[in-house]
DNA sequence: GATGAATGAGGCTTCATTCAT
DNA sequence: AATGAATGAAGCCTCATTCAT
């Protein structure tokens, strides 16, 4: 399950490696999964191909390395985002819709880059596990939060609701963002309608108690 | 915009590149957009690299044409699926969920197909279009078909209430299947679980006067 | 067991391909295994990699088709140096100074392209048994030969006495020339010396009836 | 002519340098001449690349050097192998197959490195060089061993046969064995026989008077 | 028009060698 | 001196595209 990641055993090292790591993730970002090319990390990041080699078993070694760095900035921007502390004394129809807002905002920044992984996930069992490990911990965090106001809530069955919730609102939003179509991305609705009628929606599934 | 595609002048021909094009979608669904290859196409169609590049102008335009035969397909889907015919007398609480899953089963079939040009899609402008054309046009007929019980929503705002669904059930619809991630897809939640549960939050969504 | 040499439908095509091997023999003849390059083989060939690897399925491959091609050669010339028309007639102590003298020839032309595909034999066993094949072929003819001259021999066990001296006078015929040290090979001890005493040797061994 | 080693300031400079050309040996032996690398020798003699470097002038430099520590065991051995003492009193028709007996055992102990540097004196004249003096070596020894027993050679010129034999029996034993083809090696026919049947043919050549 | 052989740029990977620490 | 990270040339292979037949 491991990556084959070498221990840099340098400081330097290290530096440099962090900058091919940094450097595949934007181009992951600004090209997608195909359009991803070894040499150009090189080029781009100024550490030679061999260099690379030195630290990673190949190209898709690199990129699970890649991901592995990425998963601990998403993991950290998932507990930022779900810190109990900035959501004490609020009810849920107010946690619901700023919930739903930020999780948008977290998923314009890094939904290029997950999108990439996910299509790299197809050709790459390792990769497919960290994304969905991933995945997981956002919605372990998100459904938890929505769950300590089950009071809040009248359906009949709240986790299985509140799990619903979060994959509709994950998708959609996923979706309404770059993660799929990039660029010129949905004029398909306004996103901040879409924003505010997720929230609506959840709102509206989680207090109907039929 | 328009594709390269020359006009075709005599019909063995025209049948041909039909062959060509088929063969380019049986590719995509099997082994999406990287992992696609012309020389392929031509080793499985029977029809020669040189033939191909008679039709069209490389690689990037025989994707393009073979996504707007594709797109015939999914129009001709659309029509069938949204066909009046087949819900009238319906209220909407029986519209809807029967709507979700007609569509998901949809999505099951084309999923693949659909996720490969939309991979593409971020490096060609031109397919992007396509493909938002073949979804605005199931978005027209869903929601049309929602409005037309529009004396049972509550919902102040009907068109945006009813476009957000349509919006939020595809992208759920087509996370939850293949569309993304394929293979082990989603053991995020059981599909027929979650397909229920977009129709219960539709509805309530769409009957909230609030 | 077959090559995957792919046919050439065409016959430019296959005197391109036919130079492609040649190229392939001459260069193992001058560099051996190691410093045999496919991209070595394009230069001097003229023959783009590309068109090379339509006919063959890489570096391995290629060197098993042109072992095929160099067999042919081979086996044509074991026909020619054992044809028995050359021989009728001949007591044993004509056949064997003079047998052994044109296979050092033989060995003298072939013998460094011989010593490549052995190398290369170490790594592909398919390259080995054909190989092999060739080695067998020649022992066959050359023992075949002694032995229609049996009453000659008075060694009590013919059949083995035969097969030893072969072993024995190729061995030290492939090792006296090119075979193996190249170039200003064995001062060891005149070529013709050697030659002369193979069959001294050989003739005391199968006339020894002790 | 000389190789460039650096003479070893330090002890435990020599020892590791020891090592590394032990490592190197090893690793002909393993792989041949192809597949071995520098690298390879570092990570398994635990001494640095850079290391290796200060003692020797780069790849060429390190296969040389190490064919002459291995040239030293040679050395050693062919000097044991034909101790005099070990051969007093016996008759040449027995010191003949227990000589050529005990140059089988040793070639099936060294022949994977002697053909290792037999490959490389293909490209490397200094390797080449070394290699025949060692080849010269056991010749000396082999044929001077044999000519102590003078009064039973019938041949007319008994230092020219003694030397044809010496060339015949080792080029045969080597083939037959590792050196060349290995693995599979000769199936050719039984090992032991030819063992025998070399014994019996040199004996038959040293003792026919015509 | 159709064919498919030929081309060669481009991507991946290895490894001899250098050099900052 | 020793270290091992860094370099980049060189080899392998694929595939979009061209072009002689």
């Amino acid at each position: 399950m491991s990556t084959g990641i070498r221990a840099p055993k340098q400081e330097r090292s290290q530096r440099s490696f962090d900058l091919v790591l940094d450097t595949t993730l934007q181009l992951l970002e600004e090209k997608g999964y195909s359009g991803f090319a070894i040499t150009e990390v090189s080029k781009r990041s100024g550490v030679s191909v061999g260099s690379i080699y030195t630290r990673v078993d190949g190209k898709d070694d690199l990129l699970r390395a890649a991901q592995l760095r990425f998963q601990d900035k998403m993991l950290a921007e998932h507990r930022a985002l779900t810190d109990p502390d900035n959501w004490t004394g609020l009810p849920l129809e107010e946690v619901v819709p700023r919930l739903i807002g930020e999780l948008a905002e977290l998923l314009r920044r890094e939904g290029r880059i997950l999108g990439a992984f996910q299509q790299r996930g197809a050709l790459d069992a390792e990769v497919a596990r960290v994304g969905k490990g991933g995945y997981f911990d956002l919605r372990e965090r998100f459904t938890g939060l929505l769950m300590s106001r089950l009071e809040e809530i009248r359906h009949p069955d709240p986790v299985r609701a509140v799990g619903s919730s979060f994959t509709t609102v994950y998708a959609a939003l996923a979706r309404g963002l770059a993660l799929d179509v990039p660029a010129e991305a949905s004029q398909d609705m306004n996103l901040s309608t879409l924003i505010e009628d997720l929230g609506a929606m959840t709102l509206a599934f989680l207090r109907t108690s039929h």
